[in-house]
RNA sequence: GGCGCAGUAGCCAAGUGGUAAGGCGUGGGUCUGCAACACCCUGAUGCACCGGUUCAAAUCCGGUCUGCGCCUCCA
């Protein structure tokens, strides 16, 4: 299996540091309003990273954070006249509706930054101690100069930095010893949330929690971390400076960055106004879409959203949902129970489109051919099984299509529904209609259960029916 | 200014040296009372443009154009 190292930039082949298991990092939101549709790629991207490596027999251990201490959150809190803590509850609530939507998994752990401080200002200390950090008025400042592999992730030099830097130098940071250095523990502010610290009252650097969190959760050491390309820099640069300063080992072996999602081929953003939330999304289509259509392409290259696109996505989702639907009404009628030679060679044949599935994925995740994969089995089965084939087999073949989607968490299997007994006394109404020819009566009854959504489709083997 | 990414059919999108996956859409056909589903057929002599390397290039090299990202909170 491949993965691509944003350290080295290039395909690597992945080797985990403990046999059998991986330890995995997933910079989350900053939780002070609902997540929007670009923070649900890493999400869906991740996620899916880790249900195939789980698929491969790894025990795989995923940390993701919620961030909930923040300007941003202060300020949403400032204008509702709630505590920090109040809002950052509810969004981290309404985020993990979001993500059960999405069907992404919960992380093995959720740690939350308002409760790691103790761990983080110990993190801060020890930089301090060792000569990385320095305290100026109550801010403790990283010394980056000091740590001369800085720039090796975001493959940047200081001093294009510092160039490019020298404009925005007018903030008032002349105490810094460095235009680089960058904070660890800020001051408290009035109204502001704040903890004890040998600094004075205050609350740590955004770059700080996520080291603290992985060392606590994952170890010194981890296998993946991972997140949004825009956090390569500064945010996961200064992960690594704070995280190798301190422990004194490699922090993570691979990085790995989703791209952008954007709207009309513009960056969402809240000035362009142009930015939609998951929440809105799920008014209009089931998430499993939104997962399919973010899986259909890499994870690496930029995805412009439109709902023409979604639209598309449902249609094509649709088409392996059928078939899945078709499979499952096939076996309800199964005549012969038991798997016949010529069905086991069919069965054995569809084991190409597996084979193809998992080469795809091993190469870096590769989901838009993972999905071609499938998409060939659909046709396959579509071909290769009717009423006439045996129970065994048909419920083989729909538990190939099943593992495959699940790996991509892509739920196919529709929930169990019962139907009203008028609505059920309509469909015989309507058989016997048709029975007598008539389809004048049959057709309008069609009409009728349309408007409640309900679609008829008559088959060989019986009337299937199923959501609009 | 520095660093980097992308440009493949109407739309989306794989493909990093061996002769263009897959999906959506369109049009035609088979099946079906009709519809739906499904299946078959329908699509780029060509992968932004110009040169070069090679027996062979969407893929490698050089240049041009266009779009985008990071360098500042951001998934």
């Amino acid at each position: 299996m491949k993965i691509y190292n944003t350290l080295t930039k290039r395909k690597e082949d992945f080797i985990p540091l403990e046999k059998g298991k991986v330890k995995m990092y997933v910079c989350g939101p900053t939780v002070y309003n609902f997540i929007h549709i670009g923070n649900a790629r890493p999400m869906i991207v991740f996620d899916t990273v880790r249900r195939y490596l789980e698929y491969k027999g790894y025990d795989v251990n995923y940390v993701s954070n919620f961030t909930d201490v923040d300007d941003k959150i202060i300020k949403k809190a400032n204008e509702e006249g709630v505590s920090a803590q109040e809002i950052s509850e509810r969004y981290i609530a309404e985020c993990k509706k979001d993500m059960e939507m999405m069907n992404v998994k919960p992380a093995t752990t959720h740690p939350k930054a308002t409760q790691e401080i103790p761990g983080m200002i110990d993190m801060i200390q020890s930089l301090i101690d060792k000569g990385y950090a320095y305290e100026v008025n109550g801010t403790v400042y990283f010394r980056t100069r000091k740590f001369a592999p800085y720039g090796k992730l975001s493959h940047k030099n200081l001093d294009d930095l510092r160039s490019g830097n020298r404009s925005l130098l007018v903030s008032g940071e002349d105490e810094k010893e460095d235009p680089l250095d960058f904070v660890l523990w800020k001051p408290k502010k009035e109204g502001e949330p704040a903890w004890p610290s040998p600094w004075g009252e205050g609350r740590p650097g955004w770059h700080i929690e996520c080291s603290e969190m992985s060392k606590k959760y994952l170890g010194e050491q981890i296998d993946i971390h991972a997140g949004g390309e825009d956090l390569i820099f500064p945010h996961h640069e200064n992960e690594i400076a704070q995280s190798e300063a301190c422990n004194g080992k490699e922090f993570a072996k691979y990085w790995m960055h989703n791209a952008f999602l954007n709207i009309d081929n513009r960056k969402m953003s809240k000035s362009l106004g142009n930015f939609f939330t998951v929440r809105e999304i799920s008014e209009k289509y089931d998430l499993q879409v939104l997962r399919f259509f973010m899986l259909n392409a890499h994870y690496r290259s930029p995805l412009n959203f439109s709902a023409e696109l979604m639209q598309s996505s449902k249609s094509a989702l649709d088409r392996i949902v059928t078939a899945a639907d078709n499979l499952k009404h096939l076996i309800e009628g199964a005549k012969a129970e038991g798997m016949s030679e010529s069905e086991l060679a069919h069965y054995e044949a569809s084991e190409e489109y597996v084979k193809k599935f998992e080469e795809a994925m091993d190469d870096d995740f590769n989901t838009a051919d993972a999905i071609s994969a499938i998409f060939e089995l659909v046709k396959y089965l579509n071909t290769h099984t009717g009423a006439e084939n045996s129970r065994e087999y048909l419920e083989k073949c729909l538990e190939r299509l099943k593992t495959l989607c699940d790996i991509l968490g892509l739920v196919i299997e529709k929930k169990e529904e019962l139907l009203d007994a008028d609505v059920e006394a309509l469909i015989a109404e309507r058989q016997q209609a048709r029975k007598e020819k008539n389809f004048a009566r049959a057709d309008e009854i069609r009409a009728e259960l349309l408007k409640k959504g309900i679609v008829l489709e008559d088959t060989r083997e019986g009337v299937k029916w199923k959501r609009a």
